[in-house]
DNA sequence: ACAAAAGTGTTTCTAATACACCCATGT
DNA sequence: ACATGGGTGTATTAGAAACACTTTTGT
């Protein structure tokens, strides 16, 4: 396996990642946003993104543009590809793909400003977002719809929660997400039969009665087991 | 929104294409493989697959290179983009990402010959293909894992076949891409209680009694109508 | 007549839904 | 005491799964 050139015929597009990183704050879902501070688009919101180095992976990409951009600190607790937009006009400054990426942003994930090229950095609501440039809103809508599809399967809902939680909170999480109400019965039927959460014994205050916190089980149960 | 240059951050990567394209053959998920004529891996079994053009769509692509490195003839029923491989050392010529797509080819598409750089094309058996150029055995096992996923959803399953079909075929294309046997009364009341199939009156003659042919519901039954 | 493949019903179990009241705490 | 939010149980329905024999044709 010899080290050889690309044949004449590789294209060489401008190879780019954009991240759509989601949180819970204020009871609802946001999405990061960055004012762009050149052209194309300038003074313009747009996702977090852009070129990918020569010998950097893609999700290696897709995390510094995340950092970079809009200077946030905590580790994102899932980032995954879900789309590669190529439309050949989508860029106006040539032929640039962009390998689209989903991320879940912690609990606590509050702090955020510009860096990089970016002016600035903010959180907006996920389901009504402003002005997006470039075909950025394609894109959000479309990774809306994956979280909302992966949002049961692989215990999702919780990567948006710190390590203990309530019930309430968590069904918090799947109302944001998936933008309609639940029945609270069937909700905690539905999750606690799953056996993947235990009781973290202990109870947190506020207004009201106060609610049972929960975290992940460490060992997830198997049908049968006690 | 004036038309400028990308910027010297933005990597000339090689952008390509490569397609998994599935068909039923002899009771069997099979997939299209070409043989390689040029280096790397010259010689080696490979997915038709190449470089984009530099005003072509990623979906266009994908069905300029099935057709030229296969000779395929019929129209693919289904061809999507479902991943982009982009691992740095994937390709020992460079950098070259690929966005992967999954294609269904209707019943019918046997010949397959070589075109281009392949030196032959022919169909194998998708459970348990031979060794693969580059990283197309990972590209593989994710399309078929997506196929998987994808066959309930969107009547996918009556892609594989003629527009007039058997129900012990159509369970054959579920066996063949599930891998694993159904239950023949079990699939019949689910996929006839889906309304989307209507008989077409007529029947096939073979070994043993005959079976009653079936096609797509021209217009699907609406829940409530008759 | 027999071999081969198509066709057919019932029972059981599980998961989803709809729905209304009591409980524990802070003020 | 009351306002606030947390917590609980049952009945109904729909879909999934398990399971064996009869029918129609060609030879």
């Amino acid at each position: 396996m010899s080290t050889l050139i690309l044949p004449p015929q590789a294209t060489p597009a401008g190879l780019a990642v954009d991240v759509v990183a989601f949180a819970m704050h204020a009871g609802e879902l946001q999405v990061l946003l960055v004012e762009r501070g050149s052209l194309p688009h300038a003074r313009t919101w747009a996702l977090p993104g852009g070129f990918v180095h020569l010998n950097e992976e893609l999700h290696e990409a897709a995390l510094r543009e995340l950092r970079v951009k809009t200077s946030v600190e905590l580790e994102p607790r899932l980032l995954e590809q879900f789309y590669t937009f190529g439309a050949v006009q989508r860029d106006p400054r040539g032929r640039v793909v962009s390998v689209a990426h989903m991320a879940v942003l912690p609990h606590g994930t509050v702090k955020v400003s510009g860096g990089g090229t970016a002016l600035g950095a903010g959180w907006f609501a996920a389901h009504s977002p402003p002005p997006l440039a470039f075909d950025h809103h394609q894109i959000l809508s479309s990774a809306l719809e994956r979280l909302q599809v992966r949002l049961e399967y692989a215990l999702l809902a919780l990567e948006f929660l710190p390590e203990t939680f309530t019930l309430p909170e968590l069904q918090g999480v799947y109302e944001a997400v998936l933008n309609k109400r639940l029945d609270k019965r069937n909700f905690r039927k539905r999750l606690l039969s799953q056996g993947i959460l235990t009781t973290s014994g202990e109870r947190r205050s506020g207004v009201g009665r106060p609610a049972q916190l929960y975290r992940k089980a460490s060992r997830v149960r198997m049908p049968g087991s006690l």
